[in-house]
DNA sequence: TGTACATCAGTGAACGCGCGTTCACTGATGTAC
DNA sequence: TGTACATCAGTGAACGCGCGTTCACTGATGTAC
């Protein structure tokens, strides 16, 4: 679709670059398109499962042809992996934004964190949400490797919150014991992540039964 | 594989039929052929998801061939509908018994539940268990339908559990308002799910940590 | 009750399709001198 | 700094495979008389 006004030689290749269309790019260009297959996927598996996702699709949202998925990723399994990985590293430090946007009053962070983890927003975007939610069917089912991913960031969670239960607790004057501040933070964390996953696999044919499920649980959870 | 002893005609059609095996059926006999596709896949889908689980293999569980499939169900969607409704009516006869079994005690009727759900032998079963958690993912994300029955099966589990709540309040002497059991009972119901799915996703590579997700939301539910 | 025949459950080959993965090719990038 | 050349990211065709679904066929089941 280019139109050739000069018979030249460099024309000649410009015409040639255009129509089959080759980009040449530099290392860091290559980190760029690597982040774009790596941010695609992870919406991709979050909002249609890793096995509802195909290749082809995912390098044509980052704007490539799929031939060249493998210069990057070693399979889609590998790709999976860095997936659960990127999720949970993107996924704490947005709580621990959290965290710090309310210095001083843990308890106030802890509701912060409730309220946004069960919100309507966050139901309806699964795509850039919480992994340990929208993959946990996922990452038992495919392979260890991804297990064991999900199994860190899992446990980052359950450190942080107990970190933050903690806090709570001393803010209040009571010294709440380690075991039982992960205790709490187990249990708070598993009763976030139903919620959530209740509240999507029903969003689409009842609204109101859905939001119902984020309310009770946020009231019942900042009743604590 | 059949010897022939005798080489009058009924022999030979006996023989055909073996060789070809090609097995003719009563009504009974299409409803129970019927009741096995439905099972392999209630087990399928919940170990594999939708998605990771074939119509031949499927097939093949049943002990019959691929193509005979369409004379059963319409379609694959249709299937998942009928597999989670079949799920969610086995689950709640088995939550039904449950409260059979202790009558008078809803106390205890909701403690053995808790401590049945979120029991080792039910992560390590998804192909057996409720139906909720196993295929809370997949039911989302195939259509309306199956949304509506997971809808359905899930409102049945609320009301179910709400009622286990009324009457446990009742036998402590405190009269506990609908509204207040529902959410209760939504909560309650939330928790367990989400604790079973993250057990599960981390049972292979991390036992000690999936018991401790089950253990730690055992003791938060039993608490109150 | 016995006979003639339509129905229809199961078979297994075939359909088109999309999957994950491989590969020969191209030519700009990046390097060695 | 300029030149010669190896590297390697992206392309797009091709691989074999399994998917969901369709179909012609078979012959026992079930029905109409």
């Amino acid at each position: 679709m280019v139109t050739v006004i000069d018979g030249g030689l460099d024309c000649v290749r410009v015409l040639a670059w255009e129509v089959v269309d080759v980009p040449r790019v530099t290392r860091e260009q290559k980190q760029r398109n690597r982040e774009r297959i790596l941010a695609a996927a992870g919406e991709g598996f979050r909002l249609r499962g890793i096995d509802g996702t195909g290749i082809e699709g995912l390098m044509k949202s980052a704007g490539m042809t799929h031939g060249g998925f493998y210069n990057h990723f070693a399979s889609k399994s590998d790709l999976a992996v860095e997936v659960l990985h990127q999720g949970f590293v993107d996924s704490l430090a947005v709580l621990d934004a959290v965290r710090a946007a309310r210095p001083g009053s843990a308890r106030a962070a802890l509701h912060s964190m409730v309220d946004q983890y069960l919100d309507a927003e966050h139901r309806d975007h699964p795509e850039v949400g919480c992994p340990s939610a929208a993959l946990v069917s996922d990452a038992g089912r495919h392979g260890a490797a991804a297990q064991a991913e999900y199994r860190r960031g899992l446990d980052g969670y359950f450190s942080a919150i107990a970190e933050m239960v903690i806090e709570c607790g001393r803010e209040s004057g009571t010294e709440i014991a380690p075991a039982e501040a992960r205790e709490q933070a187990v249990a708070l964390f598993s009763q976030m992540v139903g919620a959530l996953l209740l509240s999507r696999a029903i969003a689409g044919v009842a609204p109101d039964l859905s939001d119902e499920v984020l309310a009770a649980n946020r009231n019942r959870l900042k009743d604590r």
